[in-house]
DNA sequence: TGTCCATGTTGCCGGCGTCCACATGGGCAG
DNA sequence: CTGCCCATGTGGACGCCGGCAACATGGACA
């Protein structure tokens, strides 16, 4: 019930004592977003459904257009799920290693860019959401899972392992090089790849990636 | 009418001599699959509607479930010929260059990785379409366009200019970069650069890709 | 205590994918 | 040339969906 991920939502919400039946859910906002962030999990994007997701929070369909004003509105949401609860992994990933500028400095990259991926083969459905949603959410510097990327690439500038002159675009190329992978293992011809072998591949894209910064 | 890119379905296409309307349509599969690859083209894959396409095709519903067994399977077709027209862009790109081995090598895979965004930027429901189909197609190797990369990646061998050991995985890296900078600026925070920048990023990515190899 | 409006409900519409039974007529056997 | 057959196309029906509109409820606040 209480999902990791969850933005500014979770503001303003009215904890009710009666857990009964009540008219007012007094949470209901909330409560469909997680239950289409399940549908998103199991099916992706087009599994996402007003209706289907209404009856399972035990509610009748038209009450989440209190709350949204169509289903993509209520897809951007799970969108912003999505890349939140990506953006956290990565984060939580590079807090396990040893800090900034200490220890190899490209393996937080490595370690980035592999979470990245693993995100994407372990929660396809979410991960898939996350980008399917056409609404332009504000890509502030330093926010979100590109900030993460952008930050260690900005560590390795700090060390000196990066020359200042090679960081314009080098966070542009890794973010393509690791999604490139992720949706071409998801639904592109490295589909069937064992794991083993993946990780192989894996491998060696973030090689390439480093050894081109 | 006469699309470029069109698979073996044109093999046993009646035509027909009298133009009027008659209650056999003569071709219908081939016009059922040239009006879903404009839909696809308008709007993506869930664009592609079967009784919208019937309607335009001047045939009632169901008509369609004569050629095909389900949505996915109309939808498989477009990806196919999406897929094609990929690769039928990339090989002519690449047959306007001097022939392979001579003039500078690494010219050859930057030419086919613009190419291969160029053609996403333009047609971006089709490329989306030709990804999103679930259908696992045979990736026969040397086919498609994963083979035409492959192929530019095997010149680059031969010419000296790759090391042979450095060939495994080549492959991935260059397809996995490309792919994502198209998706990236399709769908995802590169979706609003304007071209110019996005063209100087494109170049950035290419240089990396290729010093990484 | 009484009212108001945010929130939830029922009912409806058109559109879609898909199944079914039926209609048509081109091609082949005789 | 004639007549039958089955591939192909038609019309209708069902259940589901997204999205309006009108109505019901009851918590919050005067």
């Amino acid at each position: 019930m209480d999902i990791a991920v969850r933005p500014v939502d979770t503001v303003n919400m009215v904890e009710h004592p009666r857990a009964a039946r009540r008219y007012h859910h007094g949470n209901l906002r909330v409560a469909l977003i997680d239950t289409a962030v399940d549908q998103a999990r199991a099916g992706g994007a087009e599994a996402v459904v007003l209706r289907d997701a209404a009856r399972r929070t035990g509610v009748s369909h038209n009450a989440a257009y209190r709350h949204f004003a169509d289903r993509d509105d209520l897809l951007a949401e799970v969108s912003a799920r999505g890349m939140a609860e990506l953006e956290r992994r990565m984060r939580d990933r590079l807090d396990e290693l040893p800090g900034a500028g200490q220890g190899e400095p490209t393996a937080r990259l490595r370690a980035v860019g592999r979470e990245y991926v693993h995100f994407a083969l372990a929660e396809p459905g979410l991960f898939a959401t996350a980008f399917a949603c056409a609404r332009p959410e504000e890509g502030a510097a330093g926010e979100g899972a590109y900030g993460v990327l952008s930050g260690v690439l900005d560590e390795l500038v700090a060390t000196g392992v990066l020359p200042a002159e090679r960081r314009p675009g080098a966070d542009v190329t890794c973010w393509a090089g690791v999604h490139g992978f992720a949706v071409l293992c998801l639904q592109g011809p490295l589909r069937d790849l064992p794991e083993q072998q993946r990780e192989e591949q894996l491998d060696g894209l973030l090689d390439r990636l480093a050894r081109g910064l």
